[in-house]
DNA sequence: TAATCGTGGGA
DNA sequence: TTCCCAAGATT
């Protein structure tokens, strides 16, 4: 069967009208207080998006806060330095997020005088814009009715409709695409939209959904089968790969601390990290050597004092911390350096080696 | 299409 | 502990 009739099959026989309405006037009276929606301010939505990626709103909300004061204007953050943008992103994950929202910023005041665009085109042209982001930042911020089918809406529809399409697969989010586009409501897309991921994260929740609280339950045909827990449909994701790691604490006779700049792409891309041997390539007695040949310094091992897990979504890293003297040599590393501990906070560093700081003697 | 890319909280 | 999850985008 071809989408489009798809789409008309699994709303067929079924009230739009009525179910947006409801939604609507649920969304307006439960609706959470949030920072970002103090107002329509594009830019402050658009913040609020990209943060909201995979990521909680009791997490973002402090990140928000501070985000905003810090750089309250696309012209503030496009003439921020990157390194402070990441000091800002520190913790909250997924620091690419950053560096692209700080490049299209830049490309909106360049390009559009500083003013977001409304041309669904021109948005979804932006880095780290995509078909959710575009969509949720044109119907919140501009009021244009496009779909923004984020994970929310794909298990509250999926439910709603009875949609049992792997939700985990591209696809399936065009299909949903689709559907919203046939549901939404012209007259107040935001509230809309917003009502689906918001029904989704405190009423139609992934484990035990609240459907006795629940304002649409009426329309709910997985309710009405009573199988509103097997759905969505989502293929698990395999468990991630470990590699274990030294991690060095290598501190000079002035207390001086050894650090890098991890690469400008890739994983944890321009952030700061103690030295960290992959103990999968080196074996454990030609660290000195191993080390010497990358940066130049002999060293001597000194006692270990932590193992410190860092888990990814896709790995994770067993790291052993120990603390390292210098002997002899002067570092040849191009994206290392010696700095005071006072200075530490200057500088973005992965969570995990944030709890090596301890270990740092003043 | 399937991997890659963080982190913290809750069941 | 282990697993899944949370307002995805990029390659």
């Amino acid at each position: 069967m071809k989408k489009i009739e798809r789409i008309h099959h699994i709303l067929s026989e079924f009230d739009k009208e009525s179910y947006r309405k409801s939604l609507i006037h649920w969304f307006k009276k439960e609706q959470r207080v949030l920072p970002w929606r103090e107002n329509q301010d594009p830019y402050r939505v658009w913040v609020s998006e990209i943060m909201l990626q995979q990521t909680r709103v009791d997490t973002v909300i402090p990140y928000f806060n501070d985000f905003m004061a810090k750089f309250p204007t696309p012209e503030a953050l496009a003439d921020a330095d990157e390194q402070d943008v990441l000091k800002a992103w520190e913790g909250l994950g997924y620091y690419s997020r950053a560096r692209n929202l700080q490049n299209a910023v830049r490309e909106v005041v360049e390009t559009y005088g500083g003013v977001v665009p409304a041309d669904p085109e021109e948005l979804g042209n932006l880095k780290g814009v995509g078909p959710y982001t575009k969509g949720a930042i044109l119907s919140i911020a501009y009021d244009t009715p496009e779909p923004a089918v984020d994970g929310n809406v794909m298990r509250v529809l999926s439910r709603i409709l009875h949609v049992e399409d792997d939700i985990s697969k591209q696809s399936t989010r065009k299909l949903f695409e689709g559907l919203v586009s046939e549901l939404i409501s012209e007259e107040d897309p935001s509230s809309f939209n917003q009502g689906l991921m918001e029904l989704g994260a405190l009423i139609c929740t992934p484990k035990t959904p609240s459907c006795m609280l629940c304002p649409v339950q009426n329309y709910c045909r997985a309710f009405d089968k009573g199988i509103e827990t097997e759905l969505p449909v989502k293929s698990s994701k395999k468990k991630q790969k470990k590699s274990p790691y030294l991690l060095l604490l290598v501190q000079k006779e002035n207390g001086e601390v050894l650090i890098e700049q991890r690469p400008n792409k890739g994983l944890l891309a321009s952030l700061w990290q103690y030295p960290m041997v992959p103990l999968q390539d080196v074996d454990k007695e030609s660290v000195l050597n191993w080390f010497y040949g990358e940066y130049g310094v002999k060293i001597e091992l000194g006692e270990s004092v932590d193992r410190i897990k860092h888990v990814f979504s896709h790995l994770i890293w067993e790291m052993e911390v120990i603390k390292v003297k210098v002997k002899e040599g002067s570092l040849d590393h191009e994206r290392a350096k010696f700095i005071k501990p006072d200075d530490m906070d200057d500088y973005p560093f992965p969570v995990s080696h944030q709890k090596a700081h301890p270990y740092i003697s003043q």
